[in-house]
DNA sequence: TAATTTGTTTAAAATATATTATATAGATTA
DNA sequence: TAATCTATATAATATATTTTAAACAAATTA
């Protein structure tokens, strides 16, 4: 191999940890987050078995780290005809991969405190209303509020979350330098 | 205790419980989301020693998680006189807490791979330009397009990460005080 | 001054997570 | 059919993180 072509693998090494690293604030591991680097930098396909070679891991770790990034959509299989092993892609649009992950992100904590608010909002409903405790309706009360101010704040997230995924963030926020102008999916 | 206020109080649990665990996106432990969670449901402010009993942890464990804690806003230390003992409280705003610390998290990210991109872009323009291997050339000038493509993707963070921060993004998804929120999944 | 209180650091223990070698299941080939 | 190949599941191991008890330092009190 040329000098040339080692400094060039040597700086994607480079990319690639940086990538990777990042990647960590995606809830997926460094070693999983170079699974996708490699991939990201190969303009081929690459099997289960390419990918441990690189990575220098077990093909079980590399199996279980594919299906976490294809859960994610940040990475997806495609067949090669006349061939029998599974080869996978990375999704290079690193915009839409953090939309998708973002977007899922925000309607997990949303579907969390919201179960919380439904299990907990008629017990201080109706404490608030008919309690003989002051103290406790006082309570109530305030908790009650502070579930409105919680609602208020998922209702929200969940416009920023429609935002994102409908593409009408960019009205706001255009992307530029782009040669098409429209984010579809 | 009236079993109305043993009621409220463990109705308070079920909502702490959810925020501690929505709060693990956050980059905190769920035992540092309940830090928080039993200072939000506080009216008010109290002491390492009032978390601990509450939250059943040594104290070294919540002092620590506080820290964790004030070093993304969602805390704060509040002196009252007369008292030795550090008192805190919680941020309440969600929106808040979730606006500063997704705006850090964002300039983290554009942070690291920002400076891999400097610090290899030199190498692969050199090659692109210079080298008389062929294929090292064509690589190079591959990794050149993704890399700006990585700086469009960065960009874009950043604009977004201005107007979380300055409040811009209002003016597109402005809060409303609705009483009730209509988002269904 | 010594004794006490408060918060933090440290090193060890406990817990959780990631990784691997091996076993297994399903598909393909001969 | 058996033999082979591929991906995944499982259980054991290795690694990383979290938590704690105990030591420590700084401030306060007596």
């Amino acid at each position: 191999m040329s000098d040339d072509l080692q400094n060039v693998h040597e700086s994607e090494d480079v990319m690639i940890s940086a990538i990777a690293q990042s990647m960590t604030v995606y809830g997926v591991s460094a070693s999983v987050g170079r699974i996708y680097g490699v991939l990201y930098f190969s303009d081929v396909p690459l099997t289960l078995d390419d990918i441990k070679d690189q990575v220098a891991m077990s093909k079980a770790s590399v199996s279980n780290g594919i299906r976490e990034l294809m859960e994610t959509e940040m990475v997806t299989k495609v067949w090669k005809k006349g061939e029998r092993k599974d080869h996978f892609i990375a999704e290079k649009d690193f915009l839409r991969n953090f939309l998708t992950f973002f977007v899922k992100t925000l309607r997990t904590e949303r579907n969390l405190i919201h179960k919380a608010i439904e299990q907990t909002e008629p017990t201080f409903t109706e404490i608030a209303e008919t309690s003989s405790d002051d103290e406790a309706e006082q309570l109530a009360n305030r908790d009650l509020e502070l579930i409105q101010d919680a609602r208020n704040y998922l209702d929200w997230l969940m416009r920023l979350a429609n935002s994102l995924e409908s593409g009408d963030i960019f009205n706001h926020l255009p992307k530029q330098d782009e040669k098409e102008s429209s984010y579809d999916e």
